[in-house]
Parts: structure tokens; C-alpha cells; sequence
DNA sequence: GTCTATAGTCTGATAGAC
DNA sequence: GTCTATCAGACTATAGAC
């Protein structure tokens, strides 16, 4: 069971302009506002061929919900515990900032998928996440507590970093109709790098 | 034209049922994702009857957008230039947040509709939203530069504050999923509190 | 004003030729 | 593997009885 032939070249390729479509589509109306119309004409595919490599519309979605999941907390996973307070958690930050300019439609997804309930990924929340993020608030609280950085509620930090660096993602059509500049994220960068070190900094 | 005829209470009430069970569908699934079958379920009417008091899906949604738009604006604009600078940061801060708290749905209506690319309101973004933001912005320069609170960039200073607030509306089945707490929003408000005087005081 | 019935379109998924 | 053709159900909106 589960014989895990290899996939031909052109089964590689398919699969990902699928993905990759489904990410663009889904990404943007979430899962009941996208069809299968917009994402076989986004990937180049009649819609019965998508269906000759996907079982159906959720699995698709389901996938890249998986893939996503590991890209997702490995920022938050990187962070030492062994390492110098206040560079780990801004490099932590600064990771998370990357990941919304390099990949805002997998922050999208994300929020769309959280916005609508989150009824895919709830157990990945209360599981997967909520370890990570408790094993982690505990390593912030010690630094704390050793007076490496200031006194701080180590979740809301936590969801700060999250809210700040995935706002220049999810709002990103507001961001750049306020500014009308061209790369918002240069200055954001700047400004969130201060904000974090005034905000810790003991 | 327009004979601005008053509405029966019959009316008002049906009116206002609708409104009300739409934003918690749209805020939900987005304007796509939505069914009138969900609204009129939600609001306790037949289908028909929905089309009677409406004309059309998109009708609701822009009725509920046009609405929105004025509440959304107006901590913001209700910050004053002559007051004194942290009060009125920190006052604004608090009423976005009490914002956030009180109608959360209205919070993730708008996400959902700047997450699909703001296809409905990117005339607002770039007309009524920027010409605010532009101007308080000038209002905090002016207070940064005559030395009354920290130098800061005050367009990102602003997106922080949406960000940091909205996010406990629009993420905040993710938040409850970390905390397993009831309330996030007292520990929240503390929190932020903290991190916008501490990144202001001089 | 509210209902049933239904028109006309879209959507997810399948059948079967090539 | 990819296509055309198509089905069954869901969708927005309208017609018309009451």
C-alpha cells in the first residue's frame, strides 16, 4: 500500500503549476470563493485534466495547506533558546518580516483560511502551534525573568510579531494605496526593528 | 426623485436583519464565498423575500461596506491635533482596540475585502482612507519633530496600530487556539499599551 | 409582503473518445 | 494524459399566486 511510484517529469511540472495557481487563486477569495474554472485557466490545464492529478477541489487545498504548515512555524522553530535574548527574537522577527516579502500569497492563505474560522486547520492551532508557541513564550518569560530584556507578556509578543510583519502581507493592497511608494519594506523593516528593540531593550 | 419615503417598522426591522446576518456570513467568506441561501437563513427569511428589501447580492455587501466605511474611520479622525501628542496616539490606540473588541465582525468584512484586493473599495483606499492618513501623518511628523514624542516614521507607526489592533478581531480564533483563555483583549490592551509608549516617550 | 416555482447560469466532478 | 461532452447540484435572480 501506498506504493509511491516517482513521479514523471511532466507529472512534476503539472502538479506544481497547479499549486502554484491554486495558490494564487485561493489566496485571494479563500476556499469557498475560488473555483476550479479560475484555477485550470491560471495554471494553463482544462479542468478535467486538474482533476487527472488532484482527487478534487479540497485536495488541492488541503495540500497546500500541508506544505504550508512547516514554512509557517519555521521561524518561530529557529529560535535558540542557547542564543543572545534580544538577536533571537529579533531575528526572529526579522525572518517572519522576509517571509511576507517573499511569500505573501502563503500569508494570505493563511489568513484567509483563520478569517473563515480557520475549519481545516483548527487542530493544527491547538496542537502543532500552540506547542511551539508555549515551549517558546516559556524561553521568552525565563529571559524575562534573568533581566536579559525587559518585562513582556511573551504571547502578545508573540501574536505582535505575527500581526506587524503579516499586516505588510495580508494588507498589502492597503499599505500601498496609503503610501503610494513602490517597496514598502524597507522602511517597515526599519521601523519594526525599532519598535521591538525600544520595546525590549531593559 | 428619490421620494425618500419613510420605512415602515416592518421594514426597518426586516432591513436591518438582513444587514445583520450578512456581515456575519460576508465577514466570514467574503463576498464570493457567500451564498444568499446563508443570509437568508441567518436573517430568518425566504430567498425571494431577501431580493424583495434588496436588489441584488452586491447590493448588501455595498450597503454594508458603506456603512462600514465612516465607523472605520473615525478613531482616527478623531485624534487631535491639539491635544497632547502620547494622550491622543494612546487614546487612538485604545479606541481602535475597543474597536476591535466590539465589532469584530466589521474588522474581518474589511480584511476579507482588502484580502480579495479591495475590488470595492479601492477608491476609498486611495481617496478618503489616504487623504486622512496623510494628514494625521503630518500631525504626528509636526509632533516628532518638536521633540514631543520619539522620532518615528508616522505612516508605519499607523499601519502598527491597525495591525497590532485588528489582529485580535481577524486572528482571533488563532489567539483563543494559543491562550485557551477566555478574554485576550485586557492582557492585549496592557500589552500594547506598553509597546507604543515605550517606542513614544521621549 | 411573503410565498412556491422556476428560469438561467455556474460549479465540482465524471464518462468516454483519442 | 488530454480532450469534449455532460451530469447533478448549487447559485442568483425573477415570475406570479396569494
Amino acid at each position: 500500500m501506498n506504493e509511491m511510484k516517482p513521479l514523471t517529469r511532466i507529472q512534476r511540472k503539472n502538479r506544481e503549476a497547479i499549486l502554484g495557481a491554486a495558490l494564487e487563486v485561493f489566496s485571494q477569495y479563500g476556499f469557498r470563493g475560488s473555483t476550479l474554472d479560475q484555477i485550470a485557466q491560471a495554471a494553463g490545464l482544462s479542468k478535467p485534466n486538474l482533476l487527472y492529478y488532484f482527487p478534487s477541489k479540497d485536495a488541492i487545498h488541503a495540500q497546500l495547506l500541508e506544505s504550508l504548515l512547516k514554512t509557517w512555524l519555521d521561524p518561530l522553530y529557529k529560535m535558540d533558546p542557547d542564543g543572545e535574548p534580544l538577536d533571537e527574537i529579533m531575528g526572529y522577527v526579522q525572518r517572519k518580516l522576509e517571509m511576507s516579502r517573499d511569500y505573501p500569497r502563503e500569508s494570505r492563505l493563511f489568513a484567509n483560511e483563520i478569517l473563515q474560522g480557520a475549519p481545516r486547520i483548527h487542530d493544527a492551532l491547538t496542537g502543532e502551534l500552540k506547542t511551539l508557541v508555549d515551549e517558546k513564550a516559556a524561553v521568552i518569560a525565563d529571559w524575562s525573568k534573568a533581566g536579559k530584556i525587559a518585562p513582556v507578556d511573551p504571547y502578545h509578543l508573540i501574536f505582535s510579531i505575527w500581526a506587524l510583519t503579516q499586516h505588510y502581507a495580508d494588507f498589502d493592497v492597503q499599505v500601498r494605496a496609503v503610501l503610494d511608494a513602490d517597496d514598502p519594506f524597507p522602511a517597515a523593516g526599519t521601523y519594526i526593528d525599532t519598535l521591538f528593540t525600544r520595546l525590549l531593550s531593559v
